[in-house]
DNA sequence: GAATTTAACGAACGGTCGCTCTATTTTTAA
DNA sequence: TTAAAAATAGAGCGACCGTTCGTTAAATTC
C-alpha cells in the first residue's frame, strides 16, 4: 500500500468516526484535518470535493457493515439459523458501535431521504441490497421448509427492519436497555408466525 | 395575538418546513430570514439563540403531531377501534408530510442521539411521551377484552413504532409504494396474535 | 543517485455561520 | 396624543466553511 493510500485509509477512518457523531453533512474537512494532524488542502486533496467524501465514507460504512454482519452470517446453514445469526449480528453491530456516534447508515437515511444526488442514489441502493439480503435469508428458510411456503418474505423482511430500526431508536435516544430483549421477541414471534406446521 | 406573537408564529411555521429539509441543524438564521423577507437580527431576537429557535421548532412539531395524530384518535372507542384509528393516522401523517421534508422528530432522534442538552432531552421527553400513549392504547384494548390479558403491552409499543419507522424509511428513502400495506399488515399481526381466543 | 511523480503544506478566496450592538421604526398603552 | 415598550433593521464581529493555487517535501521509479 502506497504512502498516499495509506493516509486515504487513515481520513476514512477518522471521517467515519466523524460522520457517525455529527452526520455526514456535519462532518468537515477543516475539523477532521485536525484530529489527523494534516492540513486542509491535504485532506482535501484526496477527494477533490466534499461530496466525494461523503461517497467515500459512505461506501466505507457500507463495506464495514456488510463485513461485520452479512458475510459471517453466511457462514450459517441456509434456513433459521442463519436467518437468526443474520439478525443477532446486526443488533451487535448497532449496540457495539463505538461511542459517541451512532450508525451512519441509519442516521444518513434520514438525512438524505430529501436531498437528491450521488450520496442519497449510493445509499438507497446500499438499503436495496441490504434488504434484497434479508429477503434472501428469508426466502432460503422457506426453501429449507422451516418456515411455510405461503410466508411472504419481503413483508418478513419490512418487519425485521422495523425491529432493527426500533432496537436502535430505544438504546441509543432513550437509553432503554430492554431494546435488545425487544428485538429478539419480536424476530421469534415473526418466525412462530411463519413456521411450518 | 400581538405583533410580535404573529411574527414568531410565521418564523415557527417556516422553521419548521426549514427543520423539515434539512435537520434541526442545518436550519440556518440567515436562509430562515431572507425566506421570511425579514432581517436575520429580526428573526433571531424573538428566540435569543439557535437552540432556543430549535427548541421551539421541536416543541411546535411534536404540537402538532399530538394534534393530528393522538387527539383525533382518542375520540374513538377505547380498544382495538382506537388502536388502528391512531396507527393510520400515524401513518397519515408520515406519508402526507408536506414535500419537501420528512418527519422532524424521526430525523431529529437521529440527528441528536449523542448530542447532549437541551434539544436531546426534549426530543426524548416526547418519544418517551408518545411510547407511552401507544402502551396506554394498548392496554385499554386489553382491559377491554379485545386483546389478551397476558399481552405485554410495552413489547407491542415497541413492535408498532418499528413497524412505522420502516414504514417512513421506505417511503421516503426508497420510494417503496407499498410501505402502507406492510404496515398495516405488521399491525394486523400483532393484533391477530395478541386477540383474545 | 537522479529524475519524476506523488503527497502535503500554507496562504488566501468569497461566503456563511451564530451572534452583538446600536439605531430606528412600529405597536401598544396611558 | 404622547410616552413607554416592543419589534425590526443594519452594520459588523470573529470563526469557520469548501475550495483554489503555487510551492515544497517526500516517496517512488528509472
Amino acid at each position: 500500500m502506497s504512502k498516499g493510500e495509506q493516509t486515504r485509509a487513515a481520513i476514512l477512518a477518522a471521517a467515519l468516526d466523524m460522520a457517525r457523531q455529527l452526520g455526514l453533512e456535519g462532518l468537515t474537512i477543516g475539523t477532521l484535518a485536525e484530529r489527523l494532524g494534516l492540513s486542509k488542502s491535504g485532506v482535501f486533496a484526496h477527494f477533490g470535493s466534499k461530496e466525494e467524501l461523503q461517497l467515500a465514507v459512505l461506501r466505507e460504512a457500507q463495506e464495514r457493515f456488510v463485513a461485520a454482519v452479512l458475510r459471517p452470517a453466511l457462514a450459517e446453514p441456509r434456513g433459521l439459523a442463519r436467518l437468526r445469526a443474520l439478525f443477532e449480528r446486526w443488533l451487535a453491530w448497532s449496540a457495539n458501535l463505538p461511542e459517541p456516534g451512532g450508525c451512519l447508515m441509519m442516521a444518513a437515511a434520514y438525512e438524505f431521504d430529501d436531498r437528491p444526488g450521488p450520496v442519497r442514489d449510493a445509499l438507497a441502493e446500499g438499503q436495496r441490497a441490504w434488504r434484497a439480503s434479508l429477503t434472501r435469508t428469508i426466502r432460503l428458510a422457506i426453501d429449507s421448509g422451516e418456515l411455510r411456503p405461503d410466508t411472504d418474505a419481503e413483508q418478513f423482511a419490512f418487519e425485521l427492519f422495523g425491529v432493527a430500526l426500533a432496537a436502535h431508536h430505544d438504546t441509543r435516544l432513550l437509553g432503554e436497555a430492554r431494546a435488545r430483549e425487544h428485538a429478539l421477541r419480536a424476530l421469534e414471534r415473526l418466525i412462530a408466525d411463519a413456521r411450518a406446521t
